[in-house]
DNA sequence: CACCTGTATTGATGAGCGTCAACATAGACA
DNA sequence: TGTCTATGTTGACGCTCATCAATACAGGTG
C-alpha cells in the first residue's frame, strides 16, 4: 500500500508537521468535503472493538504496542487484524514490523486534531 | 420515547450536571462497557450527513436551529429526519417543538466529554 | 532445509445502515 | 371544519460491515 491517502484528517504540511483538516465543529457548518473527511475518522472509532484496540495502543507505554499485547478483546485473530487495518487506513495508527512482531503506534497529531474538532468556543 | 438511555456518554450527576462516562483514551485501555458506550457516539458522528447536521446545529446562533435551517445537505427530508433522530438517540442533540417548527440543540456537556476523551496526557 | 509462532489475507455469511417514496402526524390559520 | 406547511414514520432496496474458518505469508529457530 502506498503512503498516500492514509491521513484523511490531516494534510501534510511543509517539512515536518501536519495541519488539521477542519475547523471546530462549532465554528461554522462543515462543508460536504470536510464532513466526508472527518466522518471517516469518527467512523473508524465507532466500533467498540476498534475503540478498545485504539485505546490499548494509545495507553500502552511508549505509545506503541505489539499486536500480541492488545489482541485480547474477545474476537478472533483475523478480526483483530482486520480492525487494525481499518484504523491504519483511517490514519489513526501506523504499523511497523520488527522481527517476529508487528508494532502499532498512534499518530499523536491526529488525536490533537480530533480534540480541536470537538473543542468548544472558549467559554461555552 | 422516555428520557432514559438517551445520553450514553454521560451519566446523570446529582442535581444539575453530568459526568463523563470514560477516562481519556490514552489513560488506560478502555473496558468493553466503556468502549460500547463511547463507540455509540463516535458512530453517530461517523456519517458525513450527520456530521454536517450536527455541525450546523452546533454552529448556529444560540446553539440551536430549526430543522428548516439545516436541512440543505443534499438528501431527502425523510433522510434528514432519520439522521436527526439518530443524533438524538446518541445523546448528541435534544429537540423541542415550538409551534410549527422543531428546534434541535446540542448537549454542550457531551461535546466537553468527547473532547476529554481525546485529550492528550498533558505534554505529549 | 523443515518447523513453529505471529500476523495478514481470502471468501463467505448474516446483520446493520443510508436512502427514498409514500404516507402519517402536528400545529397554524381561515 | 378543512387546508396548508413542517416534520416524523413506514417499508423496501441495495450496499457496507463485522465476523469467522481456512489459508497464506513472514521471520525466527533448529
Amino acid at each position: 500500500m502506498s503512503n498516500a491517502k492514509v491521513l484523511p484528517l490531516l494534510e501534510p504540511a511543509d517539512g515536518q508537521g501536519v495541519a488539521p483538516c477542519c475547523p471546530p465543529l462549532t465554528e461554522r457548518p462543515m462543508t460536504a468535503e470536510e464532513a466526508e473527511t472527518a466522518a471517516r475518522m469518527f467512523k473508524a472509532l465507532g466500533d467498540p472493538v476498534r475503540l478498545r484496540l485504539f485505546s490499548a495502543v494509545a495507553s500502552h507505554e511508549g505509545g506503541e504496542a505489539c499486536v500480541c499485547d492488545i489482541s485480547d478483546v474477545g474476537v478472533s485473530q483475523p478480526t483483530v487484524s482486520h480492525h487494525l487495518k481499518k484504523l491504519k487506513e483511517a490514519g489513526l495508527l501506523t504499523s511497523e514490523r520488527r522481527g517476529t512482531w508487528v508494532y502499532y503506534r498512534v499518530e499523536p497529531s491526529v488525536l490533537a486534531a480530533m480534540g480541536k474538532l470537538l473543542s468548544l468556543p472558549a467559554a461555552a
